[in-house]
DNA sequence: GTTATTGCAAACCATTTGCAAGTGT
DNA sequence: ACACTTGCAAATGGTTTGCAATAAC
């Protein structure tokens, strides 16, 4: 039902992020290509460790320092690229919000997976309310609360030989 | 199953509290009691900084500590009270979870107008949809975000935008 | 050549915590 | 009396920032 798909995009995100800095008299350096490259690499969270990690694991030996990646997640929100979605562990957590479908989220509370779906019905739910209210939407945002399939399972239970007889 | 819609609230929130407390061999102190009595004089959105003014201020002169004043929340949350619901200027922002009825808003982007709405369908659907992942949902959080019917008419009366808090 | 940007280390700041004194039951 | 709590101050840890060196245009 609710397979999250990405979306056809005209210009790649690094394309998209020069556009941003051009036009604000701000400069496409080597680390910022470094880094949209990783962000924009899966279609994951992430939170700034995860790519200040691999940001310091390239083959090539270039490396963004602690500060830079900070100073360009800043930007490429305020680019309209990626937005923060949650707080899991004290750190905040992004997604991308170019080349991706609306979505929602589920968000566990006891190990803060994000679980996405993506359902039309809400969507139309949402706008017909809006309607009613003369309220002009142009995106909503829903997050599910609550604990995941895995964390609300029993102990796992190890199934021992006699079981089958 | 948990109830998370109810509104009909027998008890006040300080003996909810007392009761909870009790069951985990905990007391209701002087700090606790002046807590949340101010945190639910009203329904505002609320941070710690909020309560810590509010407690600091009072004609009686009695006070709450900092560090009393995060540890209560921490309580009151785990005591199912109150939530997290945002982070608004690197601060948790809370709201009621005891009371209340589950409510979502349209937010107008230009005003910051908030339009509180409330419709079950939305509510089941979410719930279907978390069933089918296996996820156990205690509540939702939906934002509309957009234009609201004030802003969006031709320019009589506008609203001013507000400092949300 | 300008001017934006980087990296380092230090600063920041909301939140947490250790500990001795205080308080509810 | 016995734990549980408080308040203070110090610690924590993610994020931000000042500044001199560096790179984009």
């Amino acid at each position: 039902m609710k397979e999250v798909s990405s979306v056809d995009v005209a210009i790649s995100p690094t394309e998209k992020f020069q556009e941003y800095l051009t036009t604000r008299g701000m400069r496409l350096t080597r680390e910022r290509m470094i880094f949209v490259e990783e962000v924009f690499a899966d279609h994951e969270h992430f939170d700034a460790d995860t790519i200040i990690e691999r940001v310091s694991h390239r083959k090539d030996g270039r490396s963004v320092s602690r500060s830079t990646v900070y100073r360009v997640l800043g930007l490429l929100e305020e680019a309209g690229m990626i937005r923060k979605v949650a707080r899991q562990n004290d750190k905040d957590v992004f997604e991308h919000d170019y080349g991706y479908a609306q979505h929602d989220h589920f968000i566990c509370e006891k190990c803060g997976e994000l679980t996405e779906f993506s359902n039309d019905k809400i969507r139309q739910m949402v706008e017909e309310i809006a309607a009613e209210f003369g309220f002009r939407l142009s995106h909503h945002r829903l997050e599910g609360h609550g604990v995941c399939a895995t964390c609300s399972a029993p102990p796992q239970r190890r199934h021992h030989k006699l079981d089958m007889i």
